[in-house]
DNA sequence: TAGATTGTTAATCGATTAACAATC
DNA sequence: TAGATTGTTAATCGATTAACAATC
């Protein structure tokens, strides 16, 4: 309901996975919330919200927590994506590793640039042109835009005229999207700038 | 004083600079308002609170407004990052043409691989051991953290002691720093997660 | 039982928005 | 002047937290 318990959430699955591999068996929403830095009443709030349920006195079980929150993630099956261009950062994004391992597949990459086009062995790249085929025959869900600007919303459109449900975008542009098609946005300009104003404003105080 | 209200500072702007091209003079709230998706009432207490007026009926000089922000933002000299970490994350960031554009210097790259030490004409890379001497020698005051987990926290120490002032982290890991020094992180996988839960939770609605 | 922990209700806090006086 | 827009105060809203009863 909430979207930053529903930010939260991935957090506790990421701490609940490591305990598990530290042999914990239970988990107490004080321990929860020391690793996230925020309070023990908030975990259990976040968990009241999605019906998650421990036992008094007892905690909670790790492996029934974890298997609800992924549940809840949607994490029951590999979580398929397509990247939209091939720029320095979605060809990051394709070799990062970190997104296999949580069960996040990129299955295929396009861009307008014929060079760009092929399969090395691992991800296919494909011509913009077969986007809008691509995600409809394979049904994927969400969809990472990594075009320049003026791209960026041409790009969406096709993303959404083909039924993707969510969208992840680098672009540094707002993109208008019907309500239904939640897209974040991750601006790296605008995050340092942040910091940099954090750091004026400090000095100013 | 607020973090969201500096957060908008830096899209209003992004904004202004985009109207000026257009040949605007003036702006009125109710613009602003529009091009964020906020409300006007928010963008003049925004105004307010950074000690930034208008004129009642004329609306705000542009020219005026973007200086007083751009003073805000600590923009008004080149802004200076080093990156420490050229896996994939670091390379991409490296060759990222955005930052130049709006005033970002990535002045120096760091890792251990001496295979990646060197100086391709553009940015030089060091190894690690150089970290803190050139964060003190420049007086470096951000940066930019794109290592594998278990060296993020090694590498902010480093940074942290060496007098950085603010950090942005891509490593998927909450990082312990000095209450004085932001440290904001960027969590892609996290950030695909929620794509799917906020999905999840609309196909469950 | 005594002590510890959950789950929920009520209070607090902070941020957004509505209302409106000031004034150009 | 009439109309439009700012700047601020007060109301609202939503999220976090404190308090505490339930209970293992």
């Amino acid at each position: 309901m909430n979207k930053q318990s529903i930010i939260r959430l991935s957090k506790y699955k990421n701490t609940l996975q490591r305990l598990k591999t530290l042999g914990f068996v239970k988990v107490f929403s004080d321990n929860l919330a020391d690793a996230l830095g925020i309070r023990a009443t908030q975990v259990r709030k976040d968990f009241s919200q999605f019906q998650i349920t421990g036992n008094k006195r007892g905690g909670y079980n790790i492996d029934d927590l974890l298997e609800r929150i992924l549940r809840i993630l949607g994490k029951t099956n590999l979580q398929k994506v397509v990247l939209v261009g091939l720029g320095n950062m979605g060809t990051a994004l394709m070799h990062y590793q970190g997104f296999e391992r949580e069960g996040i597949q990129i299955v295929a990459g396009f861009d307008i640039d014929p060079a760009k086009i092929g399969d090395d062995g691992r991800i296919p790249v494909y011509a913009m042109d077969n986007l809008g085929d691509f995600i409809t025959k394979n049904r994927i869900e969400v969809g990472v835009i990594a075009v320049p600007d003026i791209a960026a919303q041409r790009a969406l459109d096709i993303l959404v005229a083909s039924g993707i449900k969510g969208v992840l975008n680098f672009a540094p542009i707002r993109l208008r999207a019907p309500e239904e098609v939640p897209v974040t946005n991750v601006n790296l300009v605008q995050e340092i700038e942040n910091i940099f104003c954090l750091i004026n404003a400090a000095r100013a105080e």
